[in-house]
DNA sequence: CCGAGAAGCTAATAAATATTGCTAAACTTA
DNA sequence: TAAGTTTAGCAATATTTATTAGCTTCTCGG
């Protein structure tokens, strides 16, 4: 009758762990439940989430159907307020993904308050949801609240350092590299990096992914081809102006959309024609992107794949290790990534 | 038949369920497990299934007091998954104003599905949410489910014909009055409007208010001003370009943002300098208004304020007739919509 | 009509977990 | 260094669900 192959002679129950971790039950009960009440040092913290770990501690009857009335439900939560529509996106495919087996999504957005974050969960726990999904806007590492371990957990579009959970996260760097052999096999050679601010992953990541290919292409990373932005449109506008004054590339990589907006606007205003006499390419395939003139080539963030990877992990087979996803990021050919040689994208096509 | 007060958020039990069903806890457990061989009558069985399903029991794992742990949740409903921004802020918004309270707020995204809507109503209803806000991406009147009369519900950006709930809608008339108004202020006598696709309620009072705003100031109705567009950056562009064919106008106020991208671009082709030699005024505030050049002058959607709202309504006193509130959208002057006069507020008749 | 089962349920109890205080140590301050 | 305060953890306890061991009644063969 049990689905379960592990369930063997005795469910790891908080005692157990306890034990492990050379503490009480109720300090285990404690850790997993976030509770500010109490304070537990960082060291016996450690010790009994990494007791949680190993033994695959989960409150009972986790991952179970409920047999009384209520649905099935999947939560998700945002660390920051999603202004950006990736998360809709996200949510979306997961939200699919989820309802074909009949579970419900509900979304939290926590603004990164912890004291937020432990009450969802605790929320969840009580209503025994199937799983939850920890997810963060900007792609990054994170360190998840404890009470995450009570539930089978997925992060998503971040990490967590010590690998306790399984996590997925964008291909930056191999869509970077795949941006800017777009742009080698369009025929461009002196190909300029706009970057984002340093601190950000993605924007280190889309670098690398940026050196690699000109790497395999056997062509040299030219420092003077590399100018650093912000991830907003002024950024993009005027570190295209300080690259046209001291070079003139054949195709710019900007290193997100928006910086890819400033940049057309800085190469109108020196008489350049983007898609004809210089190439751009973008990053996000935000939606303006398809509203530019001509519209942005641009490399798409696999989202909604992401939020179905995230639902499947969690509904499917209970074993699968923490391992930590890359997934793919396409690339959107629009027509601004051509030049000279190529590319009758001039006319708006009935822009959309 | 209410159970009259709030028992607060104390989460129903086993027992709860036998006293309803006149058995014993032991029995309902053996119901709801069905595990051994242990025979209930198909009566008794009945009567319990009966008692689960109307006070919406659910199981939590064993031993869990429900002290504070039954946190109180407002359940927030959208038709649509939101790849706009509105969404988030209203939801910001309702969240900032819940929290106050320690009230925690659940998203979720229907896409419209009358399933899906039933399924989540249902499930919010086990767990006695404080209340549900059924909301919309896009104004409009709604037919909300009926499973939402079981709950203490708003609507937030849509209303029902019936008037059975009460809403709460942005006041695009006055914001489209607003926004002319302004234009007048500026000195500008010549101000064409462009507007979005028909069936938009918004699109449609946007320019009852630009209309009303023009009749106030002692002004006609110019048909030759008004152009259609489809809220893009493309229905902007080219209506922008139709407007200049036939006549010259001192200032354009586009019925949204994107529109405003396009018309941006037209007037550049055209030989024009926004906010010097011509004025554009635009409505929505999305995100890109703060990036063009100049900053874009528009209105801004009292998403948040709305979001603010629904919490306060939903958690204040109970009476409240269901009512209608149109929420004032204030103004946000950037520049885009100065004119030759530069700035210098020109007299206008029947203004202030 | 009597007694062995069986059917249908409950009381009592076990197991798991959450929470309330309390205590001992460490750390501050006077 | 003594007194107070904070920190870190635990024992004890409360609350819920699962299970065991019956307790009643009903049925039916003899």
């Amino acid at each position: 009758m049990d689905n379960g192959a592990q369930d063997g002679p005795t469910r790891v129950t908080m005692k157990e762990v306890a034990l492990r971790a050379g503490v009480s039950q109720s300090t285990v009960s404690f850790v997993l439940n976030g509770n500010d009440d109490m304070r537990i040092s960082a060291e016996t913290r450690r010790r009994v989430l990494k007791a949680v770990a190993e033994l695959g501690y989960r409150p009972r009857g986790a991952g179970r159907p409920p047999k009384a009335a209520g649905s099935r439900v999947i939560g998700i939560m945002f660390d920051e307020v999603a202004t950006s529509p990736f998360a809709a996106i996200s949510i979306e495919g997961l939200q699919e993904e989820a309802w074909k087996a009949g579970v419900l999504v509900e979304v939290v957005m926590t603004g990164g308050d912890r004291g937020y974050e432990a009450a969802v969960l605790r929320k969840w726990a009580a209503d025994r949801v199937e799983g939850v999904v920890y997810a963060s806007i900007l792609t990054r590492r994170v360190e998840p609240p404890d009470a995450l371990s009570r539930h089978r957990a997925v992060l998503l579009n971040c990490y967590d350092a010590e690998g306790r959970f399984a996590s997925v996260v964008p291909a930056e760097r191999r869509g970077g590299e795949t941006a800017t052999r777009l742009l080698l096999e369009a025929g461009h050679r002196r190909i300029a990096f706009i970057s984002g601010e340093s601190w950000m992953d993605a924007s280190d990541q889309r670098m690398e992914g940026y050196e690699r290919a000109l790497r395999a292409a056997g062509l040299t990373v030219d420092p003077s081809l590399i100018e650093e932005g912000n991830f907003l449109p002024s950024g993009g506008h005027a570190a295209t102006h300080r690259l046209l004054d001291r070079t003139r590339p054949d195709a710019i990589f900007c290193a997100n959309d928006l910086m890819a907006v400033g940049c057309y606007e800085a190469l109108k205003e020196r008489g350049e024609t983007v898609g004809q006499s210089i190439a751009v390419m973008g990053y996000d395939d935000q939606e303006i992107a398809q509203h530019l003139n001509p519209p942005l080539t641009t490399v798409l963030l696999p989202h909604r794949e992401m939020g179905q990877w995230c639902a499947a992990h969690i509904l499917g087979a209970p074993d699968a290790g923490a391992t930590m996803l890359r997934m793919e990021c396409p690339a959107v050919v629009r027509g601004s990534h051509f030049g000279r040689s190529g590319g009758s994208f001039a006319e708006v096509p009935g822009a959309r």
